[in-house]
DNA sequence: CTGCCTCGAGTTCG
DNA sequence: CTCGAGGCAG
């Protein structure tokens, strides 16, 4: 073999692995093998200059970085499609078309809009040339090089097809390396990028290709331009693509009516998430081109086609300021004051920013245009600025070295997060922790609130715990929107909080590390709030799941003066300091069991099934794992739903769950 | 020491 | 719901 047909035979081998990998999803050789053939070629080729070549894999790693992208004609425009947000439009659609064609029956192709950028990638006789991005639509930049460093894109197509060849698609990053990409950025201090796209797009049209790989992007072709008269619909053209050598998105399909397009549409809006790359909505195009033809295109949009958007997840505003409020712990946390802006049919207002380190790391500034999400999770977040927008007189933001509310030295311990206010009896922490010893899994105050607390604190009312108790009912209807019947049911509420025991006394207390559930062992092993007082380190680490920390926490609580101060004046109030409550049953099917709940239940609350569940002997718990026995999945379950399916564990569904409550209590009726 | 598993804390809108 | 961090088993 001469060495010119061992280079050949190298790149054939090297195209054929890529093709494997990227195209078929299905790759033939180790990556450890991958690497071996691509060293010799490389090799080969730095000792034979003669036989170098742009299309061969070893120019993947990138070309010298170029001074600017040159811009590129079109020779046919890139088109945009027309939007449709609901599926009576694309009904709309669907009868104009029909009714153009005159035809009683229209086929479509339905495709997954992939959330990146459009390219147009040329060939000449089977070889790599050019590429472009889609730019205006008729004008483009071209990134050739860029484009080079991506393994999906094809240096050579699998027929040398003579003369002009353009196919187009979208650049894109999967999530994974978008993840992972950001990853790699905090550890060099850079900021992160703010989703897949903006991270693709920068990518792209860096001016180094090197840079260009190291973001790892991808690609899927889905348009042949200009199709031989052999091919005559849009399915065809994306085999022809798939035969050529492009990576083409299998989520694709051809349906009979306008209907079942609605119902592809439907099932991605559900099923989005599954995929490892972002996708925005999905493009339904008349499959037959002879179709198209007769349609044409008016303005700039293609009659042919429309593209049928999700409901938004995210959206771009602007970030007025960054207020800085206290928690129940004395934690200041910033809060992004947003513009007001929609999002899957919900105007948020603000947004919590976390932390100082949150916000660095995401290079957020006061000023900022920013993306915000509303992604499954329904909670919005600031994930980052658009810096193309920036002014230059956007501000970046210091925490507050004293408390924005009581003035008091804000401290950050070396390794921690969170700033703290160093003022115990901060009066906005005093709010919240009212706030907090009120709510429902604590005491249980049915009306008072956030606004409530906030009045009682300003007016002087409360400054302790057990002050609540001393409220009658013309004082609270002295305070401002406050009538004299929600004073007194106020007042009943409170009175019966007396009365809940010492599991949600505890857990109204606020103690650090000490929530539901350490709350109820505690009281389980000590039975009462004296008991509890005497206890030194060792004996709480006897309880099962308290350690050092929580063990040492608990201990300062009792230590500290006032905090004895205040449980003596609640016991003085006639709040019962042991434990309330039911017995559990002795023994039942589903005893030691643990459950998880998730989704919504029809037929009770979370919380009430929660107790169904405890009242036998079962146990609940927040996250699913192996040692999980049940999850119970009402509806709109989300992840842990999935972690369920991904773990094995058995899942049921209300139906199921009820029988399984009634079933297990019958035998202890009698 | 490492890798689960679990808990606590903070979170938005209507 | 997600993150950070404590508890605990191997």
């Amino acid at each position: 073999m001469t060495t010119r047909e061992r280079v050949e035979s190298l790149r054939a081998q090297l195209d054929e692995a890529n093709y494997r990998y990227y195209v078929l999803d299905a790759p033939t050789i180790s990556d450890a093998r991958y690497d071996q053939l691509m060293r010799e070629l490389r090799d080969l080729e730095e000792a034979h200059p003669d036989l170098q070549s742009d299309l061969s894999p070893t120019r993947r790693v990138g070309a010298a970085p170029s001074q600017r992208f040159a811009p590129v004609e079109h020779a046919t425009p890139m088109l945009s499609l027309a939007n449709a947000f609901s599926s009576e439009e694309l009904r709309a659609f669907d009868e104009r078309v029909r009714k153009l064609l005159g035809e009683s029956a229209v086929r479509y192709i339905c495709e997954l809009k992939i959330d990146g950028l459009a390219v147009a990638v040329r060939y000449r006789d089977g070889a790599f040339v050019r590429g472009a991005t889609r730019g205006d639509g008729r004008v483009g930049e071209e990134v050739t090089e860029n484009l080079r460093v991506i393994p999906g894109v094809p240096l050579r197509l699998r027929e040398a097809i003579r003369g002009d060849f353009e196919a187009r698609g979208e650049v894109y990053l999967r999530r994974s390396d978008f993840d992972a990409l950001n990853l790699r950025r905090e550890r060099e201090g850079a900021p992160r990028f703010a989703n897949p796209r903006n991270a693709a797009s920068g990518g792209l049209r860096q001016l180094d290709p090197a840079q260009t790989r190291e973001r790892r992007l991808s690609f899927f072709a889905y348009t042949l331009v200009e199709p031989p008269p052999e091919i005559a619909t849009q399915h065809a053209a994306l085999e022809r693509l798939r035969e050529l050598g492009f990576p083409v998105n299998p989520n694709v399909r051809a349906v009979a009516s306008i209907d079942e397009a609605v119902a592809f549409c439907d099932e991605w809006e559900r099923r989005r998430d599954e995929l490892d790359y972002e996708i925005d909505g999905v493009a339904i195009k008349v499959d037959r081109f002879d179709f198209q033809e007769r349609l044409g295109t008016v303005a700039r949009d293609p009659r042919w086609a429309i593209a049928y958007k999700f409901k938004a997840r995210e959206a771009t505003t602007k970030l007025e300021d960054i207020t800085v409020s206290v928690g129940r712990t004395g934690t200041l946390n910033p809060n992004a004051v947003l513009a007001p802006v929609e999002i899957g049919g919900i105007t948020i207002r603000n947004a919590t920013l976390h932390n100082e380190a949150y916000i660095a790391s995401n290079d957020i500034r006061i000023g900022d245009t920013v993306i915000v999400v509303r992604a499954g999770d329904v909670i919005p977040r600031v994930v980052g600025p658009i810096r193309e927008l920036r002014t230059g007189k956007e501000r970046i933001f210091h925490m507050p070295t004293h408390c924005p509310v009581c003035g008091a030295d804000v401290d950050r311990p070396d390794g921690e997060a969170m700033a703290r206010c160093t003022n115990a009896s901060c009066p906005a922490q005093l709010v919240e922790r009212l706030r907090h010893f009120a709510s429902r899994g604590a005491m249980d105050i049915e009306g008072l609130g956030d606004v409530l607390a906030e009045q009682l604190v300003s007016g002087g009312l409360v400054k302790e715990f057990a002050d609540l108790y001393a409220l009658d009912a013309p004082r609270l209807a002295a305070l401002d929107r406050l009538g004299a019947k929600s004073a007194g049911n106020l007042v009943a509420a409170i009175a019966a909080s007396k009365e809940r025991g010492l599991t949600r006394l505890l857990v109204g207390l606020g103690i650090r590390y000490v929530g539901e559930q350490t709350a109820a062992i505690l009281a389980r092993d000590f039975r009462s709030m004296a008991a509890l007082a005497e206890a030194d380190e060792s004996a709480l680490q006897r309880s099962e799941g308290i350690g050092p920390e929580v063990a040492a926490s608990v201990r300062l609580f009792f230590a500290q003066a006032r905090n004895r101060a205040a449980l003596e004046a609640l016991a003085a109030a006639g709040v019962a300091m042991e434990e309330r409550g039911v017995a559990p049953v002795a023994d039942s099917a589903i005893k030691g069991k643990r459950f998880v709940l998730t989704g919504t239940l029809a037929t009770m609350t979370r919380e009430e099934a929660k107790g169904a569940l405890e009242r036998l002997g079962a146990r609940t718990s927040e996250s699913v794992s192996a040692k999980t026995d049940y999850v119970v999945a009402g509806s709109e379950a989300g992840s842990k739903l999935q972690r369920a399916r991904d773990l094995d564990v058995p899942v049921l569904d209300e139906d199921a769950f009820c029988r399984m409550l009634s079933e297990t209590r019958s035998p202890t009726h009698r």
